[in-house]
DNA sequence: CTTTTTACTTATGAAAATCTTAAGATTTCC
DNA sequence: GGAAATCTTAAGATTTTCATAAGTAAAAAG
């Protein structure tokens, strides 16, 4: 399935492969501007908003190191190179600061499809729409939490916490009357990558947290455990 | 926007409720399966495809419980209570094991709403597509990592990775071939929820991860430097 | 053209901070 | 009272930071 409908650069002066990535990318529902020379392509890059390029790395008139670079100065999508001679890689991945990958020729057409694709989820990944979504400040009844700064503060004392600490009391607050199971809290702290570690970890940072929170707290348990269930932050 | 045609089932003696809480999804462009007993419901569970279901807990036939029960056996949706009697709550918590958030009544509808959405985002979010298509082996000329196991063998020695060491090995290896920088390493490692950390870090992964792989690898360096751009594993 | 500077990137070692584990103690529920 | 869940504690492992060394590329000087 194709994530969306991306609009892509090709340049290469050997036209008979550009013909060919031409038909492998419109096979894939990709929109592609394809070009035979630098110029024209340079061109593209100013009046088409563009999600990718596959540029060549020798041209006849401008070379791809040039457009590489014009593009990174002004636009963000992922560049992709091509090259012809397979022991010049790591100098040129060292010299075109700006490429997001490189394929040497001659290469197999499906895998530059699965190096398209790959290099487009990475974008939309991090370009995605979440970040202004997202609540960078939480605070109420004398409990501060800024997600920028990663500092904490309650009854306008500031508490040294750690990275995990944080975390946890973050999504504690973000779910503030509900119960969240530590099973959840793990997910929402840790991700979804580790899957070994039992939640007797999540236990001993909500001590630490009730350790500190303590000191400077009115009310002497601000997390409470719901029995069988998890914990919560009340209202 | 509404993430997706979502099959919601509500369930509420009280009419009126059940009636404005249809009102609000249906104006949401959800699918409503609205029933005022338990009976009609447990049939309704039985042969529709539901993401979520809001439950009141008292009903005159079958109560709240029993129908979470039997969700709860057979299905994977989540469910929302809504409960009468503030002061219940935490019994009520703790009594409903299968529930994953309950709402008190009175309530205002555009908090219910609100938790309807969030309850669907993390439903989607935990049952995506993903975890089939991820690889979970990677072999290739005598390094094999193993994603179940978190174990790691090269040149049929094992090498005892911490997790993190584990992470980055995995990430420079699944892009073998490629250059991948720091910045790229670290987001995949750590996530995006850490944004404050210097790169230095990941070197001093990397050193240890050479340290570990030096002792049983024929080359010397299997983890490549590649100067001004990142680090990379041969092909 | 070769050597020396300069600015910058990467590597290293060791200490400090943080996290995880495990085992026993305590609390809660029935 | 007994079983299950939660808490406590501290040791051990892991991660991060910091200061500093080593390396690289390009510019300046010889």
């Amino acid at each position: 399935m194709t994530l969306l409908a991306a609009n892509i650069l090709i340049v290469d002066d050997e036209q008979a492969i550009a013909d060919l990535i031409e038909v492998y990318l419109k096979n894939e529902n990709y929109n592609v501007f394809k070009f035979y020379n630098g110029k024209d392509a340079l061109n593209c890059i100013e009046n088409e908003r563009l999600e990718l390029a596959i540029l060549d790395v020798m041209l006849p008139d401008v070379d791809g190191f040039s457009i590489c670079q014009q593009i990174r100065e002004k636009h963000n999508f992922p560049i992709i190179m091509l090259t012809a001679k397979e022991e010049e890689i790591d100098k040129i991945t060292g010299l075109t600061l700006g490429a997001d990958d490189y394929i040497t020729k001659p290469f197999r057409p499906l895998e530059l499809i699965a190096r398209v694709k790959a290099q487009l989820r990475r974008f939309t990944k991090y370009n995605s729409i979440e970040p202004n979504q997202k609540e960078h400040l939480i605070a109420f009844s004398g409990l501060v939490l800024d997600m920028d700064t990663h500092e904490c503060t309650l009854n306008e004392k500031k508490l040294s916490l750690t990275p995990t600490e944080f975390a946890i009391l973050w999504v504690l607050c973000s779910n503030r009357g509900r119960v969240v199971s530590s099973e959840e809290l793990f997910h929402e702290v840790w991700g979804d990558k580790y899957f070994t570690n039992s939640n007797n970890t999540v236990m001993v940072h909500i001590r630490h947290l009730r350790e500190k929170m303590h000191d400077n707290a009115e009310h002497p348990k601000y997390i409470k455990t719901v029995w069988g269930v998890g914990y919560k932050i009340d209202k």
